[in-house]
DNA sequence: ACCTGAACACCGTTCAAGT
DNA sequence: ACCTGAACACCGTTCAAGT
């Protein structure tokens, strides 16, 4: 059945995130389920499909927000504070969005949302797929980096970092990014091979 | 002795490098040195500071791009060039430095560049620190994804992506970011807390 | 001072078996 | 069809012991 691979997921996901991701084992989410280790084999294939469909079941978690309209503008924001969301939801397996690349439906969704987003703002067709990687490595990695600390590292001195406002800076700045690629001449096609 | 450790960690990302994380085992470490496994304990400590020290160990290896001089539009240049190249050299060990936070000295080191060449470039003192974070998101990201494929699924089609030169577009576009922060008021500061 | 080896509590995964 | 339990080759780590 479908739906109890979903089950096998969420409990995945929800040890993650109260017991980090060194909790996870085929024993330990197997055990929440009330089952043998040996029980959920055939649901998730093994461990590091495990992990992938981890990764996938909260990338689903965007789809609501594929379907909104208003200006580009607004949608990246409401793409960016999606992702964010996603992040605060799931501190502990949200690391693995960053860690496992994934090729599924609904890993390619928020690909596609940036992409539209990037073409309405008129960015010239073909700065649109480089400009869409950079994008998601920015909206991607600051929510990584609010949730696993790779910044408190880096913060300066006893104060305290306000991640809200950051946030929304980096994202005027983002949209200045793109208003700037959009005004300018293609950097012409970085793709090589036939087309 | 402090070379030991060195000799044990440099063995460590090797082994990674050509094995994948996945081999990296306080065993396996040890016996690529002719020890058994409870001989390194005393010089890495546990599998966890081994990590946070091949990490260290690979952010050391940016220390000579720290003299450089000239604009700071080619010192940013120079710090990415060499954050992909140690990339490009260790496509093993190198995505521990996204996943494993660092606030040891060579860690700073990378952190310190960037603010001084946001300095450099006029950049109002309140913005230096938030937008330091993002351009080390966007260097570190982007090296890490060409790296370990994250963008493989995301590539349009058959056709194979220019990473040459939609590095160097980024670059532009990064240091474009950068000059229009520095032509504008500040943004006030994010900081909280008592200064 | 530096290293080894046995032991313990875990892993992922295979396989034969149960209902 | 769905699940269990024993078994195997691994882990990280502790501890007592060797030189």
């Amino acid at each position: 059945m479908d739906e109890k691979r979903g089950q096998i997921l969420d409990q995945a996901i929800a040890l993650a995130d109260e017991r980090g991701l060194a909790a996870i084992s085929m024993r330990s989410v197997a055990e929440r389920l009330g089952l043998s280790s040996m029980a959920i084999y055939p649901y998730v294939g093994n461990k590091e499909a495990l992990l992938d469909g981890m990764v996938d079941r909260l990338l689903g978690e965007l789809s609501p927000v594929a379907g909104l309209d208003g200006s580009w503008q607004d949608r990246l924001r409401a793409v960016a504070h999606a992702v964010r969301g996603l992040a605060r939801r799931h501190p502990g397996a949200y690391q693995l969005i960053m860690a496992r690349p994934s090729g599924t439906p609904d890993a390619r969704r928020l690909d596609e949302m940036l992409s539209a987003i990037l073409r309405e703002a008129k960015v010239p067709e073909a700065d649109v797929p480089r400009l869409e990687r950079l994008l998601s490595t920015l909206v991607l990695g600051f929510a990584a980096s609010e949730v696993n600390g790779r910044f408190s590292a880096t913060a300066v001195g006893p104060d305290d970092v306000d991640w809200d406002a950051e946030f929304e800076a980096d994202l005027d700045d983002g949209i200045g990014l793109v208003e700037q690629v959009a005004d300018r001449p293609p950097t012409g096609d970085l793709t090589s091979g036939r087309t």
